[in-house]
DNA sequence: GCCCAGGATGGCATCGCTAACATCGGCACC
DNA sequence: GGTGCCGATGTTAGCGATGCCATCCTGGGC
């Protein structure tokens, strides 16, 4: 291979890694030979003389959740375009066992940096004890951890979903709160929470869910036979899809009787018996950022404080709009 | 580390891997030096000197569509329980210059195996030119290929819908078919249709869609206004979603006007309005099957021409049981 | 008591690449 | 025109494991 070129191996690593000091006919020469017999460094190699793996690892929860699903996939797109591989742990589990020994697993791998979608706020302990000068993000970690944390305004997004109810007129909005160790839950409750604070109106206790559609029906129930609850924002979508059919089922119209408002608009929310007001969040973005923040570090050798808070959007449609017309209307 | 068990490092590789010639005492020895130390072998450098990387490569859509996700995960948990890491790598679409290309980044990172999530019928093309040795397990790939297919039987499934839904009475079933260059919606197709020639009814033209919950609600709006139209079978629950609301939005009620059966079984399914019969497809087994295959041909260096179907079954919800009692049952 | 088989170990080479240093020109400068 | 410096390239060592072969020890058979 080098000799093909009449070269030695070493200008050959160097155009590989795009050094400065090879001419430019050489580089060109060299290239030649490379493109022409197909070859491919081995990465494996590479990793041992250089210690860099160029693989960044990514801890997920092996849930088909809309929300770790996409960042997973904003992750592996913005990490290929850094130039990185991407290697993946799913854990069942936020049990601190599981996260240690996803990590552990990732770190044999050598990677070089690590992103965890584990979005428990218990996933900080885990990350505490890590290999040191190894980076690590956390998504929706809990922003009060030591670890760099990337996450949607959780807070900011409740608190759009709870205003838009107050401000068509509702006296107070419920809420279904998702699972209390998921950081994403405690972050909606306490954008609900102030944002009904600071119009002075009553705080009902949320309703306990744990996102399934499931237990937004069974909260649902609940609050069908509260004539109160004119106003419902549910933490996520496939909650408020089955808060939807409890509603439904007990003959309270919505929007007409109660107003509804969910959180992450997955590509079905707007197709939902009536087409559900929700709450955008850019998981692109999220993927991006998180593989900057880790691509940041490994340049800078410093662990970085950084946190990068995304903005979340209010989507609005008709579960939450009475007097949007017919029931009939798109 | 080697010195420290007053061995040699020889001695540690063969204890690490569990190499027969070994004396029990010494192992033990090494083997507790090994966990007092913390050591962890080097992956990078293991697969350099043994040609396997003990990585299997999975290239998927990047979709948050519940089947490939799933699948993903399923992959997963069997690749760790296989003692495999799993690295991926998303394509945006199917031109076979982004599968090449995914395969490429993967064969560079020199992956023993590949499991391929590329349902689409022109799959096959792009994997046909690997290097070879490179064993190769496709996910619901075209059948007729020549490589390795994992797949959920699709016309089963779809008979099994359809013939539900011809045996409680209706003349014939409609169908809102996937995108034609998926080979899931083709089988669904053909299941279909095959279910309806046997028992001799009317085959109308099956509806384009593109499994999004929005060309299921523009099918419904056409299938809303076809008085026959008393039976449909919608290729995925996000299309049935949509045709649902189409349903409901024209006043047709289902299950009382029109019976509604979907594919997928998505955990949001049984939440719709009314709750939707549907056909499960067992994703975990699909994904233990492909790095089942995948292992046997490292194993045995042969490409083998196994083929695994996976059968789905039928969960039948209130969509399609118009004598089932009032709306408001559970 | 000697020899041999075979299991347990150590040594050496090697995987494919990169880091660090050595080397070799050529150009600018005085 | 000599000196010096810098840019382009070659050379030499590993990176941390494994594979193969040599070596050594042990026990059994005669």
């Amino acid at each position: 291979m080098a000799r093909f070129a009449g070269v030695s191996h070493q200008t050959v690593s160097r155009v590989l890694n795009n050094h400065p000091n090879v001419r430019e006919l050489t580089r060109a020469r060299v290239q030649a030979v490379i493109d022409q017999l197909g070859y491919r460094p081995n990465t494996a190699a590479r990793a041992l003389a250089s210690g860099k793996s160029k693989t960044l690892g990514v801890v997920a929860l092996d849930s088909t959740l809309f929300g770790p699903a996409s960042t997973l996939w904003g992750i592996e797109r913005a990490a290929r375009r850094a130039g990185y591989f991407v290697s993946v742990v799913s854990v069942r589990s936020i049990d601190r066992q599981s996260v240690r020994e996803a990590v552990r697993r990732l770190t044999d791998q050598s990677v070089e940096g690590l992103a965890v979608i584990a979005p428990f706020t218990s996933a900080p302990d885990a990350l505490a004890k890590l290999p040191t000068g190894m980076p690590v993000v956390a998504v929706e970690g809990d922003p009060e951890g030591d670890v760099p944390v990337v996450t949607v305004d959780q807070v900011e997004g409740a608190r759009l979903a709870t205003e838009h109810l107050l401000s068509a007129g509702y006296a107070t909005v419920f809420h279904i709160a998702g699972p209390p160790d998921w950081q994403e839950a405690r972050g909606r409750v306490s954008g609900w929470r102030s944002a009904l604070e600071q119009a002075g109106a009553e705080v009902t206790p949320p309703l306990a869910g744990n996102w399934s559609a499931r237990s937004g029906y069974e909260a649902g129930q609940v609050l069908a036979q509260i004539p109160d609850a004119r106003a419902i924002f549910a933490a996520n979508d496939h909650m408020a899809l089955g808060l939807l059919r409890a509603l439904y089922e007990r003959g309270r119209r919505v929007p007409e009787d109660v107003a509804v408002v969910g959180f992450d608009d997955t590509p079905e929310s707007g197709y939902y018996i009536p087409p559900l007001t929700t709450v955008r969040q850019d998981f692109a973005g999220v993927g991006r950022a998180v593989v900057q923040l880790l691509v940041d570090q490994l340049a800078n050798g410093a662990r970085t404080e950084d946190r990068v808070v995304i903005k979340p959007k209010l989507i609005c449609r008709r579960s939450s709009m009475a007097d949007a017309g017919p029931p009939t209307a798109h």
